[in-house]
DNA sequence: ACTTAAACAGACCGCTCGGTTGGTAAGAAC
DNA sequence: GTTCTTACCAACCGAGCGGTCTGTTTAAGT
């Protein structure tokens, strides 16, 4: 049991840094100090391991940072704007940091391993799902205009939060990530609910 | 000279398709019917061969997609609308699509080769500094807004591109791109030149 | 006619990969 | 006390990898 956890979360922290392709099973289990007897033991091969880490680490992951910040019944635009900053904020303090986990292996394995995009884009759709109910709800109360159209800003706000982590992944990160909130509070001005009159 | 170039355009689009390291140098040679004597003739190694791809085809790529269609004294929102329209528009028609090139190389390199991370960074410079550019032209022809931050706008607008791409690589690349461009537009509408009075 | 060098072909090497297999120490079941 | 299961070890396998090396062909130079 606990041995299965930490294969995982080793897993996980070398493919997210290496990639997935070019981390050896072995790789794994020499940083584990296990065998490979171990590995088969807990995993039927390395796809069923993966796939295993994103149903129980990143799905986890992705719903604490991107999702159940969402919650509560403040602004949306100003619960969305505190929840990107944070998570960018622990990508611009962490060392290890190479962009945003879904997305890199959203890239990595386009077109390449169905089975594995499938339980990918299935967190992708929860995260969508997410926010455009927390959009429709900012309509309700009145933070969000009208004629927005909620589904829209959700897949703008995913490219945008998508493409800012793999440009951050280069030079000067806390400067992008400035860059990008300003731009970001800027587009949120413009859909924001206008007053009545002017 | 001609072996050159076929091997470089056969290697970018497997590169592309199946990823760097998941793509062997048998698997070029085989599908140009070539043999390991005539690539290790014109390359020293596969990574120099990439660093050539990059340099030769990428590059062009990029300037001629992304770049260079942002000549011309028009609106500069007009412009990068277009482009980024057009930009999308290819992709979607273009069955084997999985991405944007650069994005999809700068996530896969990303702290694993330094040398060639270089080289892709470079080609991202060069478009920071077109759009920047742009966008400032704008600003003297009145387009754009003074208070606005040209350099934030150009790496939003980088950010939103790179991820929209990921996105569209999965599913209803269409819909997507049509919802992506109508919040880009929205997002324009509040960077642009506003009416001197009220 | 002879030399030279460009442009390849293809066998080969050391290494690493994902995966398999046979074995074994330790504890629970009965 | 023996039997069975769990959790693991370590040797091993065939395939494939990047890269090397030794030809062989062909066309141009002299």
């Amino acid at each position: 049991m606990a041995t299965m956890q930490r294969m995982q979360v080793t897993g996980l922290e070398l493919f997210y840094t290496n990639g997935y392709f070019n981390t050896s099973v072995d790789d794994i289990l020499k940083k584990l100090e296990l065998s490979k007897g171990a590995f088969y033991y807990h995993f039927e091969s390395k796809e069923d391991f993966f796939v295993q880490i994103i149903q129980n680490l990143m799905a986890h992951k992705v719903y604490g940072t991107l999702i159940e910040p969402l919650e509560g019944h403040e602004n949306p635009l100003t619960l969305i704007t505190n929840c990107f900053n944070n998570a960018m904020e622990t990508a611009v303090h962490n060392e290890m940091d190479f962009g945003c986990i879904l997305s890199n292996f959203l890239t990595e394995f386009n077109g390449k391993n169905d089975v594995i995009m499938q339980h990918l884009n299935e967190i992708v759709t929860v995260w969508e799902v997410n926010l455009v109910t927390t959009l429709q709800k900012g309509k309700f109360s009145g933070y969000v205009d009208r004629h927005v159209d909620c589904e829209a800003v959700a897949i703008f706000l995913m490219s945008s939060y998508f493409g800012v982590r793999t440009l951050m992944a280069g030079s000067s990160p806390s400067a992008k990530k400035y860059r990008f909130m300003n731009q970001l509070r800027q587009y949120f001005k413009s859909i924001e609910s206008k007053p009545v009159t002017v």
